[in-house]
DNA sequence: GATTTGTCATAGGTAAAAATTATCATAGCA
DNA sequence: TGCTATGATAATTTTTACCTATGACAAATC
């Protein structure tokens, strides 16, 4: 390993443009003596001249010179850190790795990578669509940078974020439209249709029955909200969704949405990220800018 | 303009590999907090994060990992330069402009050459030849690294090492093998064929018969001792050559060669070079090189 | 839930590095 | 032969980097 120090570079960067030293110091800010020696101390940690001092000119040696595009390169690259370093502070520029749970990406992600993508050309965003328990341990690992799901986490390690509250609504058959809206005692008497185990919402929907998600049941679990409500369009049973997937997922099926009366079961969605993480700044404007997009999603639904 | 180091960069490194401010300063040979500040400092001068520190973790942030390939590409260009350096010490590594002038090239080159890149393969040697004056303003502005020519220089600014001595023979027609040798007073009778202008060969020649160089002559200058020769072996007249010039030249050609009786013309070759060059060292084996292979051709002359 | 442990940050003093000013040495020039 | 330009060297001061000791804090352990 070299003794070379960047200042050293910069030094013989400047006599060798220069070919003198006092010129050369004062293009450094030093004085000339200050140049010499270190222009002296480069030569003797690279134990090669690089200068031939005569009495009216200062020369590169033919070894000098072979170095002098070299020490150039790494100047260039080490000044380009620098910039770099200075745009990538700007605009929320870098990589953003996000985690979603399945019950609000599909209805987020459209929106919110659009405007991403076109407020913060520069951001580099990563998805990555998960549940919530892979979502925590990924963001504790550090291959996340955050993530989106229902609060509460309460992971002390974890900062938390509210986003929205959202209701979960009824999903029947579209015959049913005009019955009355049971009540969650009335819904453990139905068929009712939930994710398969692992999805945070199915946890949320089975507490509102008040049943305990251990219990054996006569169960047709779903793999997706689309699939349970394409099975409650064919007859199946009853489902529940949150609000924010009502747009999407009522679109095309021919069933009936209905809110419950007070108390409506709710969740929290918030976003979470590590306490420790630099980048606390750009996760609170990313947090504002999906607070924005989700909106619409709640109001139409 | 940054005011990053290269022990930022380094200390860096070591932080970004081991990812631990204890083992990443040990590695550096230095105390935690040392390191600590340094890459604080880091931090601020780039003015982003480039580590996230947690309480049993210390991780690159995003834009960390984005310069971390760069920084090694750094300080891999940096440590090169040393290896670089000590490479190009050794085997009188790197490049040689050396000039020679016409009147020695053809006989010595071929055998220098072939000897240099035999003993110094990785020297690289750029060859120059001309007369004396030009080789001595490219030397002196340092467009050459040395120069071989016939001695005394005279110039103060110049180291002149001495190579050899060699005489100047008689080149006759064959047919005048057997008569006489002339001396210089005689020779001034004769018809001497001299190199053009410019050459100090030709000026060495017309001194030893006492001929005024600017006197108007009867002339008939040939540009190169080949020439020379040819035109004796027509016939047309005599001609002086150097000793060192004699097995190649008078190979061929149908003439007469013969030593002049005490006191022979001679000159004295030499190899100079600038004397604040810092190449000395090599300069000196060079000229070692340079004596040991004109040897062989001038007994044979 | 109090304590210990591991880990990084900070502070104060010291050592090393680099800068400054003043001065010297030397070569080219008048 | 002194004069000028230019780089090297010396002595001193300023700046930078380092070390030891200590603090803070979160995770792990008792």
């Amino acid at each position: 390993m070299t003794n070379l120090t960047l200042r050293q570079l910069r030094y013989f960067d400047a006599l060798s443009r220069l070919g003198h030293f006092g010129r050369a110091a004062e293009s450094c800010s030093i004085s000339q003596p200050a140049l010499s020696v270190q222009i002296k101390e480069m030569e003797e940690n690279l134990g090669v001249p690089l200068f031939e001092r005569s009495a009216r000119q200062v020369r590169l040696t033919a070894f000098g010179e072979e170095i002098a595009e070299r020490v150039r390169d790494i100047l260039r690259s080490v000044d380009d850190l620098g910039d770099f370093a200075r745009s990538s502070q700007q605009d929320l520029a870098g990589r953003l790795r996000l985690g979603i749970i399945p019950t609000i990406a599909p209805y987020l992600l459209p929106k919110l990578i659009g405007h991403l993508t076109h407020e913060y050309p520069r951001m580099d965003l990563q998805l990555r669509e998960t549940q919530t328990s892979k979502l925590i341990r990924e963001l504790s690992e550090g291959r996340l940078d955050a993530a989106i799901l229902a609060l509460p986490v309460s992971e002390p390690a974890f900062v938390e974020v509210e986003l929205f509250d959202e209701a979960f609504v009824l999903v029947r058959p579209a015959e049913d439209d005009d019955k009355p809206v049971p009540d969650s005692r009335s819904l453990r008497e139905m068929r009712l249709l939930l994710l398969e185990e692992g999805h945070c919402f199915r946890d949320q929907a089975l507490s509102f029955c008040n049943i305990q998600s251990a219990l054996p049941r006569e169960s047709l679990d779903g793999s997706s909200l689309t699939t349970l409500v394409q099975m409650v369009g064919a007859g199946i049973g009853v489902t529940l969704i949150p609000e924010i997937a009502v747009p999407v997922e009522t679109r095309s099926a021919s069933v009936s949405v209905a809110h419950f009366a007070a108390p409506q079961p709710m969740r929290k969605v918030g976003m979470v990220w590590r306490r420790s993480t630099p980048m606390t700044d750009r996760l609170l404007q990313v947090s504002d800018v999906v607070r924005k997009v989700a909106q619409p999603a709640l109001l139409q639904g």
